[in-house]
DNA sequence: CTAAGTGCAAAATGTTTGCATACTT
DNA sequence: AAGTATGCAAACATTTTGCACTTAG
């Protein structure tokens, strides 16, 4: 079982690639469309789509909503996690809209916590953490 | 400057009475539309989507944006926080769809970190955990 | 050969906007 | 009277779907 028992197509092989050489970085699926397109190598915005939503499935990748009426964001997760050993989290200002990846204990800990005293468990890369960076804070 | 210089409108009135009805619940637009329509005291959508908008600017409702392509949902919240002292969280799972309020001292805890520690004013009420409930997680 | 994926265009959703009318102040 | 809000319908943007065709196993 290779791909998760799924067909191995040409268009789930360039999209894999492309989402692996930009770790951590966040794309909408029409990013993901218009990179293609100028690589002169199109592929249909439909099979962006299902191909993202397998690989979200299949742990490969996260997705994020920020925005009601904004696109999603993808994001390729390292399979060991690109947070070395920690949990990463990310933080989204509401105001000026940067996106922060934090990784440290005490969101470690919360994990925890909540599994152990909620019977929640927590799923970090589908989290997102939302206030006031420094900067916009400081108003 | 009553209502933070907006005019005083009927429909302003009677959407946030119903809103103030049902503390701690989520709500979409559609659902509120629906309600006064039931009620034989139809709001146009658009003006329930400003009306909506409106009152999150003004701090006196939530929104919370769960899944992508599904509606964002409202929910009043008490000027003295409904939470009592704690701040009040949401997780949602991402399996049955349930949302759990949680209000802990390990999350009061967290949103003190961010703010010392990474400079990171955490909003509570905007914030949604995702992961697994205790019922789903036992899978 | 069968199951799965592709891509187009059309549909479905949720939300926003233009504008004439009505209401608040 | 002047400034807002309303409500309808049309416009939008993102995502999903139907379907005929292609490709992978």
């Amino acid at each position: 079982m290779d791909n998760h028992g799924k067909y191995r197509t040409k268009q789930r092989d360039i999209l894999m690639k492309y989402l692996e050489s930009i770790p951590g970085i966040h794309i909408t699926a029409n990013d993901v469309c218009d990179y293609f397109k100028d690589q002169g190598n199109p592929i249909g915005q439909a099979t962006v789509y299902r191909q993202l939503e397998s690989l979200v499935d299949e742990g490969l990748v996260n997705k994020y909503i920020f925005d009601a009426g904004s696109p999603a964001c993808f994001e390729y997760m390292q399979p060991e996690s690109h947070c070395e050993a920690k949990t990463c989290f990310h933080c989204k200002c509401e105001k000026c809209g940067k996106l922060i990846h934090l990784k440290c204990d005490e969101l470690e800990e919360l994990k925890g916590h909540l599994m152990e005293h909620h019977g929640f468990v927590l799923d970090p890369m589908r989290t997102v953490l939302y206030g006031l960076c420094s900067d916009c804070a400081g108003n």
